[in-house]
RNA sequence: GCGCUCGUAGCUCAAUGGACCAGAGCAUCUGACUACGGAUCAGAAGGUUGGGGGUUCGAAUCCCUCCGAGCGCGCCA
């Protein structure tokens, strides 16, 4: 866990009331809290209180006092004493108006860098090479590429490492089997066929034929004895895995390529060691043939202490031995001083007795910090685990393969009931370049989904591309927006739905955005009202921009979206908003849904703190569907294209297209693509 | 048997020890419209937060206990 960082609103209300309580008693926390009844309360005065042994609402008086003569009326307008002694804030239009002008100077959307940045090295996916990735991958891989996004963004210095599963006994059958094939035929078949048909032939063999399996296992330890001829099959094999995960990732538009796999084989040279220095730091003990460290506080089903098997009984390592190598590794060599483990959560009690082993021994000093990140279970619609119909396991291509296909008959099903005929008719024809056709992901920018019946190629390549964004991301979506420590029941249909807390109706709110936007460029007059005070802007914007995290995440390889945007036909979003958001432009919010909205674009770095504070992603999901909502609520009350007055108009539109910087940058650092048009 | 995670509206899920209404979204019922993309908005109804104790000014949240679910508990990873 990082440092307990604060950010947004609550960090300019902290600033007030932080040094009011340290006065009172030493590092007292305020608690401010978000409130029903105001903007804002301060819960600490009651705790305080208790020990001050003062009577509650006094001291809430007091500090109320105390906050005001430093200030806190410049961002408040209301405030009172209420209850058993809360302090309730209602912040001023002013402070409103302050804030928002702050968040659109620059790119980083008002999110900040941790104070002390970290060297993380974040552990995901970690599929089995030789076998195909299945659904059981997806949650680590998705919870574990979003926390990554999430602590680059802050300014963490993150090291991404795939630990795949490409070493020791299935390795000697696999081997085998491909000798077996003959090498040719077997290049032949890892390239047509896929994986797992390849891994069940040699399983099949392996099971059925007592000589093969003696064959097997003979492997197995040429393998391990660094065989050559046996060493150059192996690395074809786990080659052509690596190839297959390629394609997963890139397909589900998550950071991890053939360059951040570090495999279990990778941590071969280092297990004699982990082994020797545990026994030289007198932390083994022989049991039962096997070579155990016994850390303190885990026990048995008989009440004795739990081994963590370094060497078993035959003298071969186990994956207990490979994550300690793993931990010297990442803090030595890599200089991480917080390792992030993503992975189950039946996997808990190894990790807690791997971390307190490595303590022991002194690989994880006291500086560092281990994490185990954990999550639940995919459950299909019966409750249980999410299988197919058959009852096997259900493989990641053709879940992202339906995944697509369930978004393009919805998005053709919308155009076809024709009510988005007109979007996009101008610049449908030229739209997105054929390069994002094959990536299933890229959305940003594609162009012309609503035209219907007015599609050339051209058209149907947009509607690949917006299929792929909205299919992809409402599967990530559906993962993230649920507490990871739970199980969650997979559901197309409510994945896929247009309303609710899901993707697509988040994507769609900043779609709407993008329309407003485009229209006020196309129509209403070339510039924004206040073009020339604007000039000056621009030069500080781009300065900022420079070490803006936020919009790199957005920009970059966000779920594959990097040809979009530079649309012929039309400016892009960025463009747009570019053009739109400007400080100077920001009125204070006036009426109440502005006002709604203005808060909760404020609110937009305290909830990526909160995310990454408890490595939750599903916080920021929650932020951000309660953004759209206030959105579409402002959208449906306040005109903004007709709105009554110049300068009202110009504000709106800012405000929009803040609302649409942030939720394309809040689904960028869930790795989910914005496309600008749905 | 021990340990871990979990149990919240009919369903799927939220809720940093805080306030008289425990919130959303589906689904259900009522309303709103020439609509800046209706893939919309407003309202209603729906809960002794699995049961029972306890700590606290204050508990869905912390402690104990019982019930229920899932997963771990020595040579697979």
């Amino acid at each position: 866990m990082p440092p307990c960082c604060m950010a947004g609103l609550l960090k300019a209300l902290d600033a007030v009331f932080a040094p009011v309580f340290d006065t009172l008693q030493h590092g007292a926390p305020s608690e401010l809290r978000p409130s029903q009844r105001a903007d804002f309360q301060v819960n600490g005065a009651l705790a305080l209180a208790k020990s001050l042994g003062r009577a509650p609402r006094e001291l809430a008086s007091e500090i109320l006092e105390a906050a005001k003569a430093r200030g806190l009326m410049q961002l408040c307008e209301e405030v009172e004493v209420a209850g058993p002694g809360f302090i309730n804030l209602t912040l001023s239009p002013a402070f409103l108006r302050s804030g928002l002008q702050s968040l659109a100077v620059g790119a980083r959307l008002g999110i900040e860098k941790a104070e002390t940045p970290l060297r993380v090295v974040v552990d995901y996916a970690s599929p089995n090479a030789a076998k195909q990735m299945h659904v059981g991958h997806l949650r680590s891989a998705i919870i574990g590429d979003a926390i990554v996004r999430l602590l680059e963004a802050v300014g963490h210095e993150v090291v991404r490492e795939n630990h795949v599963g490409d070493w020791g006994a299935p390795f000697g059958m696999l081997i085998e089997h491909l000798l077996d094939l003959g090498e040719l035929e077997a290049a032949h078949e890892l390239a047509v066929g896929d994986l797992e048909s390849f891994y069940q032939a040699a399983r099949a063999q392996y099971d059925g034929d007592p000589a093969f399996g003696e064959r097997a296992r003979a492997r197995v330890v040429l393998l391990q004895a660094g065989d050559p001829e046996t060493l150059k099959l192996w690395e074809a094999l786990v080659q052509r895995s690596v190839s297959h995960f390629d394609e997963a990732f890139r397909r589900l538009g998550i950071k991890l390529t053939r360059d951040d796999v570090v495999g279990e084989s990778f941590y071969n040279p280092l297990l004699p060691g982990v082994v020797a220095d545990l026994a030289k730091a007198g932390l083994l003990e022989e049991s039962e043939g096997a070579m155990c460290a016994f850390p303190p506080g885990f026990t048995n089903r008989d009440g004795n202490p739990l081994p963590l098997i370094v060497q078993n009984s035959a003298g071969g390592y186990t994956y207990a031995t490979t994550d300690l190598a793993a931990i010297r590794d990442r803090v030595d060599r890599l200089r991480a001083n917080l390792l992030v483990y993503v992975v189950g959560l039946p996997q808990a009690q190894h990790f807690q007795m791997v971390f307190a082993t490595a303590r022991l021994a002194g690989w994880l000093p006291p500086d560092a910090l281990a994490v185990h990140v954990g999550f639940g279970s995919i459950l299909g619609p019966d409750g249980k685990m999410f299988r197919t119909r058959q009852g096997g396991t259900v493989k990641l291509a053709e879940l992202l393969d339906e995944a697509v296909e369930r978004a393009r008959s919805l998005l053709l099903a919308r155009a076809g009931g024709g009510s988005g005929a007109e979007a996009g008719t101008a610049e449908a024809g030229t739209g997105a370049e054929a390069g994002t056709a094959e990536a299933g992901t890229a959305g940003a920018g594609a162009g012309g989904a609503g035209a219907g019946g007015a599609g050339g190629a051209s058209a149907q390549v947009e509607v690949e591309a917006i299929a792929g964004a909205v299919g992809i991301g409402a599967v990530k979506y559906a993962d993230l927006s649920n507490d990871r420590a739970r199980d969650y029941r997979f559901d197309w249909d409510r994945m896929l739905s247009f309303d609710g807390n899901t993707a697509p109706y988040i994507q769609y709110a900043n779609a709407r955005v993008c329309s407003i936007l485009r229209r006020a460029a196309s129509a209403g007059g070339e510039e924004p009202a206040g073009e020339e005070a604007a000039g000056e802007e621009a030069a500080g914007e781009e300065a900022a921009g420079e070490e803006a995290a936020g919009e790199e995440a957005a920009g970059e390889e966000a779920a594959g979206e990097e040809a979009a945007g530079e649309e012929p036909g039309g400016p892009s979003a960025a463009e747009l908003r570019e053009r739109f958001l400007r400080p100077q432009l920001l009125l204070a919010p006036s009426e109440a849904e502005e006002r709604e909205l203005a808060k909760r674009l404020l609110g937009f770095p305290d909830a990526v703190a909160a995310s990454i504070e408890t490595y939750s992603p599903h916080k920021l999901c929650a932020y951000l569907f309660d953004l759209a909502t206030t959105f579409t609520n402002f959208y449906e009350r306040c005109p903004v294209l007709r709105a009554p007055s110049e300068e009202t108009r110009s504000s709106r539109l800012a405000l929009s297209a803040l609302a649409g910087a942030i939720l394309e940058t809040g689904l960028s650092l869930l790795g989910i693509a914005a496309p600008e048009r749905m």
